[in-house]
DNA sequence: TTATTATTGATTTTCAGTATCAAATTTTTT
DNA sequence: AAAAAATTTGATACTGAAAATCAATAATAA
C-alpha cells in the first residue's frame, strides 16, 4: 500500500516534469503551450501504454470534443522532438507513441498470439550493437530492435 | 578472374533453387506456377537488393507491359510466404524486399545520411536475444534490427 | 466436354498520414 | 490601445501504399 503511494507519488512527479520539459522544448523553439496541447499531453501520459494516433485522438475528444485529429498528429510529432515521447512500431500496421520521458532506453518483446508486449532490455547487446556499427566505420546514433515469438500463456493454450 | 566467375556461377546456381523452391512452393499450395510470377521472379532475382513493390512493378513493365502492380505485389506475398523474399523496413516511409534464399541471416546498418544500408550479423547478439526472450517465458520466432547512424563517408563529408 | 478452381489486371476502396488554408488566437510592435 | 506579425487551430482535401473486389481468363479435374 505504501509502496504503491509511493509509486504513484513518483509517476505524478515525472509527469510534472515531463509537462516541464515539454514546456521547456516549446519555449526554446518559441512555441505555444497551448490548451489543446496540454489536454493532449495529459490524456497521452494517463494512457501510459503503447498508443496510436487515432486512438489518442478517441481519447482526446472525450475530454474536448473540438479537438482536430490534425492537432494529435501534431503533438505527437512535438512530444516525439521534446523527446518525451517515442515511436514504436510493432509490425501490425499502425505506429504508435509511448511515454519516453524518465525511461531508460528499452527494446520490445512482443507476442506474435496476443499481442502482449514486453519491455527489455540488454547492455551485452547494447553493446555489442555499438562495437558492430564501429567495425563498420558507423557512428551509431540509434537503433530499433523487436523480438517476436510466443509468450509462455499463449504456448500453454496451444499444447 | 575465375573467381568472379565462379561466384557467378554460384549466383546463378543458387538462382535455379531459388526459383525451384518457389515452384516446389506453389506446388505444395496447389497453386500454379504462372508465366506472370516467372517474369516477376526473374526481375526480382536480377535486382538483387533492397527493392519496394512499386519499383519492382515499374521494373517488371519493362519486360512485359501488361502485368498489373496487383500481381506484383501478390507475388512478393508468396515469395515470403515461400521464404525466398523478405521484407525489410528502413523506416523511411516504403517497405521493401530482399531476397533470402541462400542467405544467412542477417540485419541492417543503415547510414542516415545517404541512406547507405550494410549488411551485418553477430552470432553473439542473436543468442542473447534468445536467451533474452527465454527469461521471459518466450518462444522467440524471429526478430528485426536496424542500426541507425553515420558511415565514415559520410562523417567525413560533415567535418 | 463440362465443371471446378485458380489467376489476372483494372478498378475501387481503405487507411494512415500529410498538406492546405482561412479563421482564430496570441504576441509584438507601434 | 490599435495595428501588425506570428503561431495555432480544425476542417477539408489530398497522397501513396496496400488490400479488396470483381468480371474475364486460363488451367486443371472430372
Ligand atoms: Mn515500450
Ligand atoms: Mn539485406
Ligand atoms: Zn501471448
Ligand atoms: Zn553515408
Amino acid at each position: 500500500m505504501k509502496i504503491k503511494k509511493f509509486i504513484i507519488k513518483g509517476k505524478e512527479i515525472i509527469m510534472q516534469s515531463a509537462r516541464e520539459q515539454f514546456f521547456q522544448y516549446l519555449a526554446r523553439k518559441k512555441l505555444r503551450f497551448t490548451s489543446q496541447r496540454a489536454i493532449i499531453f495529459d490524456v497521452f501520459w494517463s494512457v501510459d501504454g503503447h498508443v496510436s494516433p487515432e486512438e489518442l485522438y478517441r481519447l482526446t475528444k472525450e475530454k474536448d470534443r473540438s479537438i482536430g485529429q490534425a492537432t494529435v498528429y501534431r503533438t505527437l510529432k512535438l512530444l516525439s522532438d521534446a523527446g518525451i515521447a517515442r515511436e514504436v512500431d510493432f509490425s501490425d500496421g499502425v505506429t504508435r507513441y509511448e511515454p519516453y520521458y524518465g525511461q531508460k532506453h528499452h527494446d520490445h518483446l512482443i507476442c506474435q498470439e496476443c499481442g502482449k508486449s514486453v519491455e527489455v532490455v540488454d547492455p551485452r547487446i547494447e553493446k555489442l550493437q555499438e562495437e558492430l556499427a564501429w567495425q563498420h566505420g558507423f557512428t551509431l546514433s540509434g537503433h530499433s530492435m523487436y523480438l517476436y515469438g510466443c509468450c509462455s500463456q499463449c504456448s500453454g493454450k496451444q499444447a
